[in-house]
DNA sequence: GGCGCTTGTCGGCGGACGATGACATAGCCA
DNA sequence: TGGCTATGTCATCGTCCGCCGACAAGCGCC
């Protein structure tokens, strides 16, 4: 007993960036919905009320983490030609933590939520796919990045749905080898 | 004034059915937390209580729309050579009321909610994947389900996401076009 | 050392939700 | 016609949520 945490210091500008990065993985690993200005809190180890006052609302929180979504790793880092092999990897076995994904992810988890996905509409374009339509570049960018981004989202879909349980890891291989070719495709027109 | 509305005979039975239409319509549109038992009650025009008393809880309402989603038409309804084709746009377009895709729809909404998606693990692949795998047939039929489901519950994703505002007719034309050529070759193997 | 601003906590308000048990009424059967 | 059961309604409970105003505690400054 007397063992008392190490209080966090009292400075602003870390707080108020701690509790965006914890906003953010929450946001990424579970919906609006079931995100709650409490569990985001005690994540960063601060009372509810510092969060609504450092972000005003719920919404206004959620929107800085569409915001800053690009200052992490993500899908356009790396080696073009590896694209299809690399994305297909992470979409079917979930990399956990290294979050290229990440941002297609509080995309994704929005979908349900009707004031998130109203949020979502508005920044969507600006926020992911305008960048990822200028990676992939040629002839019907804007229809070929539409065409990963939605594999991409629902491989994850259907990746928690079965509970990635119900496939042989060799089926698992067998699916990556399929996915990376077809994403690779659309990537390279 | 004195206009009263036609009273809903008292059939239990139709009761039951049309309260379970209306929740399937409610999951297929909106996501497990956004749909509120008084908003079925309200579709069918029956008080909230009632709902409760004849399915016993929210998941159990929501697990008997599980069971009774292969009553509609499906994925699986129409000529095997034109499933590229005729997907894709239901995907891309929208059908907004012919509902082969409403199962689908189902399953996808419960991504966000931490219960919901508990729930549907546990169907989702006697309900949905196995039977699609069955239909799909040939080598790694089960792979191929899950790329082809994958790629059509992204595109549903992607088209809430952008509200289907960003891209020209033409453009989702295109995106027609490219999208059946994928589905098919999945299916044909 | 005491003042005052910044940083953070506490308790609670108002509203939405799922669920429940007591009550009302329609419709059948004698 | 009079009662009885199935059918549906109403009022309410407990819980959780986002949010807010009042309060406490750290920290620099004179």
């Amino acid at each position: 007993m007397f063992c008392h945490v190490a209080p966090r210091p009292r400075n602003a500008e870390a707080t108020r960036a701690a509790i965006l990065a914890a906003a953010r993985e929450r946001f990424a690993r579970e919906s609006y919905d079931d995100v709650g200005m409490r569990d985001i809190a005690g994540d960063v180890g601060v009372d509810a009320a510092l969060v609504s006052r450092y972000f005003g609302s719920k919404e206004d929180l959620f929107l800085k983490v569409l915001d800053h979504c690009g200052d992490g790793p993500d899908l356009m880092d790396g080696d073009r030609a590896t694209f299809g092999d690399r994305v297909a990897r992470q979409a079917i076995f979930g990399s956990e933590h290294d979050g290229q994904l990440e941002h297609l992810l509080v995309l994704l988890r929005s979908i349900g939520s009707a004031k998130a996905s109203e949020l979502v509409r508005r920044t969507a374009d600006e926020s992911f796919f305008g960048p990822f339509e200028d990676w992939i570049g040629g002839p019907d960018a804007a229809v070929r990045a539409r065409l990963a981004a939605a594999f991409i989202m629902g491989m994850e879909v259907s990746r928690e749905m079965t509970g990635g349980q119900t496939l042989t890891p060799a089926q698992c291989e067998a699916m990556h080898a399929r996915m990376a070719v077809i994403l690779q495709d659309i990537i390279d027109g």
